[in-house]
DNA sequence: TTGAAAGCGCTAACAC
DNA sequence: GTGTTAGCGCTTTCAA
C-alpha cells in the first residue's frame, strides 16, 4: 500500500520554483519570505505532504530532538510510571522520548544502548550498568544519566536512596513490634544490596532478627514461587519484605492461598509504591519511591545537560512510607508475639 | 564528561591506512580482506572504539533496522505485556523496538507518530486512529500494523475480536444466572463500541438488561470515582464488568470499600487479563486478550511486510475465558437473585 | 582485494 | 529575501 517514496526538499523546492534552502528555512521558520513564496511554498508542501526528515537533519546538526531511556522491565509498573514522568517533560521541551526495553537483561544492554544511542542527544539509563558499558557511555559525545541511587559526583543520577528506603521501612516496622525479619531480594540487581544494608542499620543495632532470601527475577510470580520456601522455613519470620511490590505482592498472595492470615500471622511490606498495591488484600504497606516524579526530575536533568545549563537541584525526590493494612498489629499478632 | 565526538569511518580508515569504502565493508562483513588489511582494521576500530552511525547508515540505504510501536498508556500493562512481545520478535530479527507512549491522547498520535515513522522501518500504532492521521500513515512509505480489532482487509490489524470477547464474557455470566448487567465504559476508545455491541448480542435476545456508564480514563483511579454512581443507581445491577480489568479493579476495590460484599451482593468481571488481576480480591473473572502474544503476532506480521514475504496466517491470538472468584454465584447471592 | 567518487536529504555559511 | 554550495557519516557502484 502506498510505497511510493515519500517527497524530499528538493521536491517541494522544485514544486515551488524555489531554492531548497528557502525550502529549508521555511519549513524551519528560520527567517519571513516574500507573500508570493510563502503562499507557494505552503502548498507544495500541502500538496506533496511533506515533511522534513529528522535522520537527514539530524546528519548535519548533530541533533536528533529526541532522548533515549532504556529501562530494565518495561512490564513493572515502576518503571512504566518512571516512562509516563520522563515523557510528559520531554514533550514538554519539544524533544521526543524513544523507549526501550532491556528486557531484565544487563548483558544485553550494550548492544541495545549502542543503536538507541546515536539516534538520541541523551541517554537516560535504568540501572547500573557494568563498568565496561559505564566506560563506554562516559566516552559517549552526549549526556548521559542513570536511574537509582545517586552514589558519584561525576554522573547525573536521579532516584530514592535505597538505603534510607529500606531504613524508612524497616524503622517502621521495628516500631510496630515486629521482631523477626525476612527480606526476600534480588540479588541481581545493584539496588539490593542497599535495601539489605539500610534494612540491616536499622535491624542490627536493635538485635533483631533478619533472615535473608533470593527471587530470580523482581516478579509476583517469583515472589509466589518464593512464598513456600520463606513461609515455611525453621523459624518463620512475622514480616517479611519483599524487594519491591511486586514480589511482595507474589509472596502475600501465595501466603494467603497457603492458608496464613496476613497481617495477623505474618505481615508483607514492599518497596515502590506501584498502583496495583493499593488494590491487593490488604492493601500493601510500603515506600513511596515517586516513580513518576523520578522520571520528570531526570528528564529535566537531562534538558540542562542537553543545553548546557546548571543541573536543577533539590528536585531530589523523596521516598515516603505507606502504611496499609498488610502490617497492621492486631490482637492476635501482638499475643502471638509474646 | 568526556564529549569528544565519536569517531567516524574516515578516523579509522585514516589509522588503518586504508580506503573509507573498505572499513564500510569490514565493519558490514560484506567480504574477505588480506590478512594485513583485516589486523589492522580490527585494531583501529578497537582503539578509536567506532562503532556505525546507525543516522548515517540510513541516510544511504534507506532502512533503520527498528520498528516504532507507539503505545495509547504504557502505564497500562496490557500494552506493557504487548511491547514485551513485540520487543522479543523484533530483537530476534535484529530489529531495535521504540517504543512511545501516546498519554491515551489519539489527537497528540500524529505529530509523535510523524517523528517516529522516519527513525523507523515500519510503524505498530495502538490504536484506531483518525481518518486523517490514518490516510496519512496509507502514504508512508513504511509498512504500518494496527493493534485492535481486526476490521479491513488492506490494513494489517492484530488483535482479540472486542465482540467475540465481549460475547464470550456475556455468555458466561449469563449463564452463571446474573440478570442484572452494568458494563463501564470508555467511550472515548474505538474498541469501545465493540464491547458494548458483544455485550448486547448476548444480553438483548435473553431479554437481560444492562446499564451502561462510562470513565473519563481508562484507569483503576477512574473505576473507582465511578463506582458510587455505579453501585448506587436506581436499580442496582448483580453484575458488572469494566471495559478492562484496569476499571474493573477499581470499581471492585471501591466497591468492598463501600461495604459491598464481592461477589455475594455485586460481582466485577473485566477484560484483558492483566497480571493484576489474580492478585486482587476476590481474584478477577476476565478475559485474557493474549497481551503479549498480540505483540508478537504483530511484529511477526511486520517483518514479514518489511521482507515482502507474505504474512503468516493462522497466528490470530484467540480470547480466552478467565474464570475467577469475582463473578462465583453463592447461596446468598441466587437466594438475592429470586 | 582495494579504492575513488557519487550521493542519501538536509542545514548553514556565505554570496547576491 | 533568496540562492549556491559544502558537507554530515555512511554505502555502493564501478574501476583498478
Amino acid at each position: 500500500m502506498g510505497r511510493q517514496k515519500r517527497p524530499t526538499i528538493r521536491d517541494v523546492a522544485e514544486k515551488a520554483g524555489v531554492s531548497i534552502a528557502t525550502v529549508s528555512k521555511y519549513v524551519n521558520r528560520q527567517q519571513s519570505f516574500s507573500q508570493a513564496v510563502e503562499d507557494k511554498l505552503r502548498s507544495a508542501i500541502q500538496d506533496l505532504g511533506y515533511s522534513q526528515n529528522p535522520l537527514a537533519r539530524s546528519m548535519v546538526t548533530g541533533r536528533t530532538t529526541a532522548i533515549g531511556l532504556a529501562v530494565m522491565d518495561i512490564a513493572n509498573p515502576h518503571y512504566a510510571n518512571v516512562v509516563k514522568g520522563a515523557n510528559r517533560v520531554a514533550l514538554e521541551n519539544g524533544y521526543n522520548l524513544l523507549v526501550v526495553d532491556m528486557e531484565e537483561s544487563i548483558s544485553a544492554a550494550r548492544p541495545l544502548l549502542a543503536a538507541l544511542s546515536p539516534r538520541t542527544d541523551g541517554l537516560i539509563v535504568s540501572a547500573r550498568v557494568p563498568q565496561d558499558v559505564a566506560d563506554w557511555l562516559a566516552e559517549l559525545d552526549k549526556p548521559v544519566a542513570f536511574l537509582g541511587q545517586p552514589e558519584r559526583d561525576d554522573v547525573t543520577t536521579v532516584g530514592t536512596d535505597s538505603v534510607q528506603v529500606a531504613s524508612l521501612l524497616a524503622q517502621f516496622l521495628v516500631r510496630q513490634g515486629f521482631s523477626k525479619f525476612g527480606y526476600v531480594g534480588y540479588s541481581r540487581a545493584a539496588w539490593n544490596v542497599e535495601r539489605l544494608r539500610g534494612l540491616r542499620e536499622v535491624l542490627e543495632p536493635a538485635g533483631l532478627e533478619l533472615q535473608v532470601f533470593d527471587v530470580e527475577e523482581p516478579t509476583s510470580e517469583a515472589g509466589e514461587r518464593a512464598a513456600a520456601r520463606v513461609l515455611l522455613c525453621q523459624d518463620r519470620p512475622d514480616v517479611i519484605i519483599g524487594c519491591n511490590d511486586l514480589v511482595a505482592i507474589g509472596l502475600m498472595s501465595e501466603a494467603r492461598a497457603l492458608g496464613f492470615n496476613v497481617p495477623e500471622d505474618i505481615a508483607f511490606a514492599g518497596i515502590d509504591n506501584i498502583p496495583t498495591s493499593r488494590y491487593v488484600t490488604p492493601p500493601l504497606t510500603t515506600v513511596d519511591v515517586c516513580s513518576q516524579m523520578t522520571g520528570e526530575v531526570v528528564m529535566k536533568q537531562m534538558m540542562a545537560m542537553i543545553e548546557d545549563k546548571p543541573c536543577p537541584e533539590g528536585l531530589a525526590p523523596e521516598p515516603a512510607l505507606i502504611i496499609r493494612d498488610s502490617t497492621r498489629r492486631t490482637v492476635k499478632s501482638k499475643q502471638l508475639a509474646r
